[in-house]
DNA sequence: GAGTCCCGCCATGAG
DNA sequence: CTCATGGCGGGACTC
C-alpha cells in the first residue's frame, strides 16, 4: 500500500522534491530514527521518521511487482520517485553501494519486509545516521549533471528536514561539496546545485595546486613514514611561509576583499580541498588519515598536539564520508609495520585531460583558428599574471561565474562568501603557484554577462574537446545532451563562444590527413546532444530517426525526459538525469577504474560509464566478438561497477595503445555509426571533416536545426574513395550504448585521439588486434552499420584511459603499440597531432618538444573544431 | 581498544 | 539580540 501511496505522491508531485517539504516529508521518512525528527526543528515532524524506512525500501522492490514498471516510469518522470529509490540504496551502507545496483532490487524485495522491520526495530544504527549515507541521500536528490537551464537551489532547511537531520549535518555535506564546486552558496541558507559539470576541472585545479603544495611530499609517498618524513623535512625547510596557509587564505583576499574571512574561513571546505589534493598528488592514490591529518595540521600549525590531531582526524572522517559518497574515494586499509591503518583511496578521476596546461595559454602560434576561435578561446579564460598563466576553461569557471551572476542578478546577500568560493580554487592554485594572481576569475567572462546568470550552466557551453570534462567536452554524448542542455544554450548564450558544438557530431581537424571514425556517437549525439531543451527535443526526434534501434531504445527513455524536462523546474531534468546518474555515485565507488585509469579523468559519474565501456571494449577488440561485451554494457545499467569488472580485465589486457582504443571501440559497438573524416580539401581549407558513414545524411542535417554548426555534417564521401586513405577509426563513443548518461567525455577523447592519428595518415589501431582489420577499406559504406570494421576501428573512447600510455603511440613513437601499417613513423607534428586529453601524452619532451605547444595544440583542437563549426554555423545558420 | 564519527555546544559574524 | 554558520571535541557506537 505504501508503495502505491508513494507512487501516487510521486506522480502527483513530480516536479520537485526539494521544495515541498510537506510533500517531501513523506518521502524523507528515511529517517528511521525518531531521534532525528525530534531534533529537527519541526521540519517534517508530521511524518514519523521511524517507520518511514520501510516506505523507502519498498519502492525498490518493484522490479518484480506489477507496479515496478509503473514505478520505473514514474520515477523517470518524477524526481521524487527517484529520490526514494536512491534513498533505498542509501540505506545500505555506503560500502555496500558497490554491490548494489542491480542486486538491490532483488534484495530489496526479498529483504524488504524483514529488513525493514529490522531497521525499524533496530534503532537506526549509527551507520544509518552516518554522514556518508546522509550525503548519498543528499546527492540523490540532485542530478549529477544538471541541465544548464535548470537552476537547482538547495535550501538547507528543506533538505535538513527532508533528510531528517539537523542542519548542522547538512553544513558538513555542503561544505565539502562546495569545496569541489558541486554546489555554491547563493544566499543564506541557500545553495545552488551545480552538479559534477565542473568536477573534473575542479579536480584538475586541485591537482595542480596539490602538486605545487604537496608534490614533493607525495613523491615519496610510498610509505606513509616516508611521506611523513618528507613532510617533516619539507616543513623544516619550507615551513616558513607555510605556503599552505597562503593558499587557503589567499582565496579570500583575492576574491573578496579581505573582509570576508569569517571563521577560519570554512576550514572544512579548505580541508576538504587539501585532502583531495593529497589524493590527486599521491602516486598511490592512497592517503591515510593520520598522514593527511598531520599534513593538514602542520600546515596550519607547527605544534601538533594530540587533541588537535584527533580533531583533525574527525574532520577528515567527515570529509571522507562525503567524498566516499561522491564516489571519489573509498576506504581501504594500509598495513604497515605499525599495523593496519585506515586510509582512503582515490577512485575518482585521476587524469584530467584538459589540464590547465591545455587551457593555459594556447599559444597563439598554434592556433589555426582565427576569428572563429575566438569563440572557443572565449571559453577559456587566460590569465597571465606574472608566473601564473593559466587559462580556465569556462566550464571551470562556470560555477563561479554563476555565482557572480547570481550576485549581480539577484544581488544576494552573501557576497563575501560567494566570492570567496569562487576565488578559492584559483587562489589556491595561485598560491600554489606562488604568483599573485590577478584574479583569474575576473577574467572569466561569465560574471559580467547577465546571460550567464540566466543560464545556469555556462559550463555546458564548452562542449569543446577537452577531455577533461567528460560532460563538457563532449556534447556529443547522450549524457551530454540530456544532461547538458546547457550546451546548446551555451552556444546560444555565449557570444563568441562557438566552441564546440556540443551537439555536433562531427569534429573537424586541421590536419590534412583523412580519418575514419567509426562510432555510434553521431547518432547519439545528434539525438541526445542537443543541448537546449528545444534543440534537444528536435534532435532527439531526429536522432531517433537516425539512431539505430538499440541505441535508440536506451536513449529513448532518456529522451523522454528531455522533452518534458523543460517544463519542470530544475528538478525534473535533473531528476531525469539523476536516474541515470544517480547510479553513478554508487557506481563510482567502483574502485579500480577511476582511480587508476586515466580514463576516469572525466567526471566520475560519466566517466565511469564511458571509461568503463571503453576499457571493456578494448578487451573485446581483440576478438571480433567484442560486441557482446558492448552489448553487455549497453544493456547494463548505468552501473559502473559492473563495468569495472570488465574494465579490470581490460586494463590488464592492454596497456595503452591509443590506436587500440579506436579500433576496439568501434568493433565493440554494434551499430555504431561510422564517420569519415574528410580532408580539408573539401572546402575547409585546413579542416577535415568527419562524416558519419552510417547515418543518413538527412538525420545529420536535421540536427543542424539546433546547432547549425553541428549540422554541418560534412560532406559524405564515398567510402570507396576513402578506402585508399589511411583511416583512423574512432569509436564515436560508447555512450550511446551505455545507458549511462555521461559518456560524452569519452567521446571527446576519442575524437581527440582520432585527430591525433589523423595527422598522420597512419592508421592507428591497437597493437595487435585491430589495425589490420581496420586499415583496409574500412567499412566505408556508410550504411554498413556494424561492420567488422567498426569493431576494428575506433576505440578512441577508450583512449581516455589509455591515452597516456598511448600517447606515445600517437606521438608517432612507434611503440609496440603501433603495429599498424604506418606507425607514427610519419612524423606527426605536434600541431597535427591532437594530444589526447591526457597531458602525459604530450609531455614527452623529446619528441614533442615544447610541451606547452602540445597543450596548445590540444586547446587548438577544440578551437579548431569550434572554429570550423562556427564557420559551418555561420554558413548554415546563425545559432543565436 | 582502536577506529569512527554522531551530536550538539558554543563561538563567530552578520544583520 | 537573533540567526546562520560551522569549529570543535566528548563520548557513543563499531569492529
Amino acid at each position: 500500500k505504501r508503495k502505491y501511496t508513494v507512487l501516487r505522491t510521486a506522480l502527483i508531485l513530480p516536479s520537485e522534491n526539494i521544495f515541498d517539504r510537506s510533500r517531501m516529508a513523506p518521502k524523507t521518512p528515511i529517517k528511521n530514527e525518531p531521534i532525528d525528527l525530534s531534533k529537527q526543528k519541526g521540519c517534517t515532524p508530521e511524518r514519523n521518521p521511524i517507520t518511514p524506512v520501510k516506505i523507502i525500501d519498498r519502492p525498490q522492490p518493484d522490479p518484480w511487482t506489477p507496479t515496478a514498471n509503473l514505478k520505473m516510469l514514474v520515477s523517470a518522470a518524477s524526481p521524487d520517485m527517484r529520490d526514494r529509490e536512491k534513498k533505498k540504496e542509501l540505506f545500505r551502507p555506503i560500502e555496500n553501494s558497490e554491490q548494489s545496483d542491480t542486486p538491490d532490487s532483488l534484495q530489496c524485495d526479498i529483504v524488504d519486509d524483514s529488513m525493514v522491520d529490522d531497521f525499524e526495530k533496530q534503532r537506526p544504527s549509527r551507520k544509518q545516521k552516518s554522514l556518508g549515507l546522509l550525503c548519498q541521500k543528499f546527492l540523490a536528490r540532485y542530478p549529477n549533471y544538471p541541465l544548464s537551464t535548470e537552476k537547482t537551489t538547495i535550501s538547507l532547511d528543506e533538505v535538513a528536514s527532508i533528510l531528517g537531520v539537523e542542519r548542522r549535518r547538512i553544513y558538513d555535506i555542503v561544505n565539502v561539496l562546495e569545496s569541489l564546486h558541486l554546489v555554491s552558496r547563493v544566499a543564506k541558507n541557500q545553495y545552488s546545485w551545480h552538479g559534477r559539470h565542473n568536477l573534473s576541472q575542479t579536480l584538475k585545479m586541485l591537482q595542480e595546486a596539490g602538486e605545487l603544495q604537496y608534490g614533493e611530499l607525495m613523491t615519496f609517498q610510498h610509505r606513509e613514514q616516508d611521506l611523513e618524513y618528507k613532510f617533516e623535512e619539507r616543513k623544516k625547510e619550507t615551513i616558513p611561509q607555510s605556503q599552505d596557509r597562503p593558499l587557503l587564505d589567499f582565496s579570500e583576499p583575492d576574491c573578496i576583499s579581505a573582509s570576508a574571512h569569517s571563521r577560519k574561513d570554512k576550514s572544512l571546505r579548505i580541508m576538504s580541498q587539501k585532502f583531495v589534493m593529497l589524493f590527486l598528488v599521491s602516486k598511490t592514490k592512497i592517503v591515510t588519515l593520520d598522514i593527511a591529518a598531520k599534513i593538514l595540521i602542520e600546515e596550519t600549525q607547527d605544534t601538533v598536539d594530540h587533541s588537535k590531531f584527533k580533531t583533525k582526524v574527525r574532520r577528515l572522517y567527515d570529509i571522507a564520508n562525503v567524498l566516499t559518497s561522491l564516489g571519489l574515494i573509498k576506504k581501504v586499509h594500509v598495513t604497515e609495520e605499525r599495523g593496519r591503518k585506515p586510509a582512503f583511496k582515490w577512485i575518482g578521476p585521476v587524469e584530467f585531460p584538459g589540464k590547465t596546461d591545455e587551457l593555459r595559454g594556447h599559444s597563439p602560434t598554434s592556433d589555426p583558428l582565427p576569428g572563429t576561435q575566438r569563440g572557443a578561446c572565449a571559453q577559456y579564460q587566460t590569465c597571465t599574471t606574472g608566473k601564473q598563466r593559466f587559462t580556465r576553461h569556462a566550464s571551470f569557471n562556470s560555477a563561479q561565474p554563476c555565482e557572480a551572476a547570481r550576485r549581480k542578478v539577484s544581488s544576494e546577500p552573501n557576497s563575501p562568501r560567494q566570492e570567496r568560493q569562487a576565488c578559492e580554487m584559483e587562489t589556491i592554485l595561485n598560491a600554489a603557484k606562488n604568483s599573485n594572481t590577478t584574479s583569474p576569475f575576473s577574467l572569466a567572462p561569465v560574471p559580467g554577462d547577465s546571460d550567464f546568470c540566466v543560464n545556469p550552466l555556462p559550463q555546458a557551453v564548452f562542449p569543446v574537446v577537452q577531455a577533461d570534462m567528460p560532460s563538457f567536452s563532449l556534447p556529443i554524448g547522450i549524457s551530454s545532451q540530456a544532461s547538458h542542455p546547457s550546451t546548446t544554450a551555451s552556444s546560444k548564450t555565449e557570444n563568441g563562444k562557438p566552441t564546440l558544438v556540443p551537439s555536433q557530431p562531427f569534429l573537424c581537424f586541421p590536419s590534412s590527413s583523412l580519418f575514419m571514425l567509426c562510432g555510434g556517437l553521431q547518432e547519439k549525439n545528434l539525438s541526445e546532444t542537443p543541448p537546449t531543451a528545444g534543440d534537444m527535443a528536435n534532435r532527439s526526434a531526429e536522432a531517433q530517426a537516425a539512431v539505430p534501434p538499440a541505441a535508440y531504445q536506451k536513449r529513448s527513455s532518456h529522451k523522454c525526459s528531455l522533452p518534458s524536462a523543460p517544463v519542470d523546474d530544475e528538478e525534473p531534468a535533473a531528476k531525469k538525469q539523476s536516474l541515470e546518474q544517480s547510479d553513478l555515485p554508487l557506481s563510482l565507488v567502483v574502485p579500480k577504474m577511476p582511480s587508476e585509469s586515466p580514463e576516469a579523468e572525466s567526471s566520475p559519474g560519466s566517466d565511469c560509464s564511458s571509461a568503463v565501456h571503453l576499457e571493456t571494449y578494448r578487451l573485446d577488440l581483440t576478438s571480433p566478438a567484442a560486441p557482446e561485451t558492448a552489448n553487455k554494457e549497453s544493456t547494463k545499467p548505468l552501473v559502473c561497477q559492473e563495468q569495472e569488472k570488465q574494465s579490470q580485465n581490460k586494463d590488464v589486457d592492454e596497456p595503452p595503445a591509443v590506436n587500440e582504443h579506436i579500433s576496439k571501440e568501434n568493433a565493440n559497438q554494434p551499430f555504431q555509426p561510422q564517420y569519415l573524416y574528410v580532408q580539408p580539401t573539401a572546402g575547409l581549407s585546413s579542416f577535415n571533416f568527419l562524416f558519419s558513414t552510417n547515418q543518413a545524411p538527412g538525420a545529420i542535417s536535421l540536427a543542424a536545426n539546433q546547432l547549425p554548426s553541428l549540422n554541418v555534417p560534412c560532406v559524405m564521401v564515398p567510402s570507396a574513395a576513402l578506402a585508399s586513405f589511411p583511416l583512423v577509426c574512432a569509436p564515436s563513443f560508447t555512450s550511446p550504448l551505455s545507458p549511462v548518461p555521461d559518456a560524452s567525455a569519452a567521446v571527446s577523447t576519442n575524437f581527440s585521439m582520432s585527430s591525433l592519428a589523423s595527422t598522420t595518415p597512419v592508421f592507428i589501431s591497437a597493437p595487435a588486434v585491430v589495425t589490420p582489420k581496420v586499415s583496409p577499406t574500412p567499412s566505408v559504406d556508410p550504411q554498413q552499420p556494424a561492420h567488422p570494421t567498426l569493431h576494428l576501428s575506433p576505440v578512441l573512447t577508450r583512449s581516455c584511459s589509455a591515452v597516456k600510455v598511448d600517447s606515445p603511440v600517437c606521438m608517432g613513437h612507434p611503440v609496440t603499440l603501433l603495429k599498424l601499417q604506418q606507425p607514427s613513423s610519419a612524423p606527426l607534428t605536434p600541431k597535427n597531432i591532437r594530444p589526447a586529453h591526457h597531458e602525459t601524452f604530450f609531455k614527452t619532451p623529446g619528441s614533442l618538444g615544447d610541451p606547452v605547444a602540445w597543450k596548445k595544440n590540444e586547446g587548438n583542437q577544440t578551437r579548431n573544431a569550434s572554429s570550423v563549426q562556427r564557420r559551418l554555423e555561420i554558413s548554415s545558420t546563425s545559432p543565436d
